[in-house]
DNA sequence: CGCTGTCTGTGCGCTACGGCACCTAAAGTC
DNA sequence: GACTTTAGGTGCCGTAGCGCACAGACAGCG
């Protein structure tokens, strides 16, 4: 039996994997809590943990000077943190940030070098990982440089929302707009404008999901688009299953 | 004596590999021209042929429903199209575009496949590459996000005149624009502003480059971090010296 | 209890850029 | 030489989002 199993929330990646490669990997693992804020990679420093999500997740994050981070990518347990290091490098390529508080396994760099070596599959998986990856940071480029602000708050929080494992998300307006690459005001303006067509609703911090079915029509295609390339390269586990496409007018 | 030696402008991540690697791989090469317009991946299918080019170069695109493709990166002969073979994975993540004509070595997917096999050096030379990839698709998406278009326009000229090793390129103001994700009309005003300085000068789709050291000044400063992040991953083969950073006012 | 810090609501003027339309000029075509 | 096509120039209005500023509201703390 996988260690796996003592946790609810699963790590889909590690799912993927033979019980013999799970376990060798997991001996390496030390449960961690992820809370909000934490910047877990630094870029252009040598990877120090790489992070395989439960209920926590992350976002990769670009800083441009004289503004603030701006999302490119968001990680929860349909992937991993620190990707990269199947290329070989140890160096972080891109910032990451906690964005959702909750669990995740953690293990040393150097720890997941070793394992590589005896796990074919989780090397080919974390390879079809970091292609998907790569999709992602394509759409997104797309999406942020496109879309209007309130789409893509709907797409965000229905992503968060798929990876906290919970309607209820620990957001300020603050934070949604650093993510988004827009004013905090903008944002406030865009939630409320949801609040009261009860999409959602807030109070200082916390954002609950209303209505998720209305939330994916007003959110941009990247939503789904973003599923299907993860489902396309690493097969479907249906996480909610029969969720329809729902083309913008 | 290497076949490269029959080019001029030769393909620096071939340059970095031993002799005898880079035979093994040309033998399998045909040179080719890329032409304007050229559609050379189309996004997942399976690769057919990759490129490295030689002074012809190719950007990537996502192209969002509804919008002009947005190029998210850009590879001439400091690169290679199709790096995400080394992933073991032989579909196409990302569209790309030919964007200047010019010459590049063309091999098949399959063939590279098997060269990789024997060619420790190329392996790593690619993944690599793929790092660097990795982080200037991070930057550009915040280079389009935040950067005006001026800015963004003057590093365009720069990179693109780097690759096409020339101060002379042949684009219209329409292309420049979807490039850009903007107007016709926006680049048509940015582009007289720039002649109006005498930075560049252009007629028909001949933009030439008369002052690259003000264009350095007025582009953002995403050039040069570009620049950084390769030199750093891939080691300074200091294709224009001396060439100091200007940070921007 | 009041103080203070954090979160949210709202407004105002500004700007970069979008959409659109139209016009000129050079280049290609018959 | 006349006609069409394509590249570039210009203008007008609309608008998303910015910068900034200020006000209310709730939370935690002494």
């Amino acid at each position: 039996m996988s260690l796996l199993t003592q946790s609810i929330v699963q790590n889909h990646l590690l799912e993927r994997l033979p019980v013999s490669e799970q376990n060798e990997l997991l001996q390496h693992c030390e449960k961690v809590k992820l809370t909000f804020g934490e910047e877990l990679c630094l870029p252009d420093q040598p990877y120090q943990y790489l992070y395989f999500p439960l209920d926590g997740f992350v976002s990769l994050v670009t800083k441009v000077a004289g503004h603030t981070p701006l999302e490119i990518g968001l990680i929860g347990n349909e992937g991993m943190l620190g990707v990269t290091l199947v290329l070989d490098i140890d160096t972080v390529p891109i910032q990451a940030v906690v964005q959702g508080n909750g669990m995740a396994w953690r293990i040393e760099a150097k720890a997941l070098q070793q394992v590589l070596k005896n796990c074919p599959q989780l090397r080919r998986c974390l390879q079809q990982y970091l292609f998907v990856l790569l999709q992602q940071l394509a759409l997104n480029a797309g999406c942020a440089h496109f879309h209007l602000l309130e789409q893509r708050l709907a797409r965000w929080l229905l992503m968060s929302q798929d990876r906290a494992h919970s309607e209820q998300l620990q957001l300020t307006h603050q934070f949604l707009a650093q993510m988004l690459g827009v004013r905090r005001s903008g944002v406030t303006v865009a939630a409320s404008v949801m609040q009261r067509q009860q999409l959602i609703s807030y109070t200082r911090g916390e954002i609950k999901i209303l209505n998720r079915a209305a939330l994916l029509t007003q959110s941009c295609q990247c939503y789904q688009l973003s599923l299907n390339s993860y489902n396309a390269a690493l097969g479907d586990l249906k996480p909610t299953p029969a969720e329809e496409v729902a083309p913008a007018p």
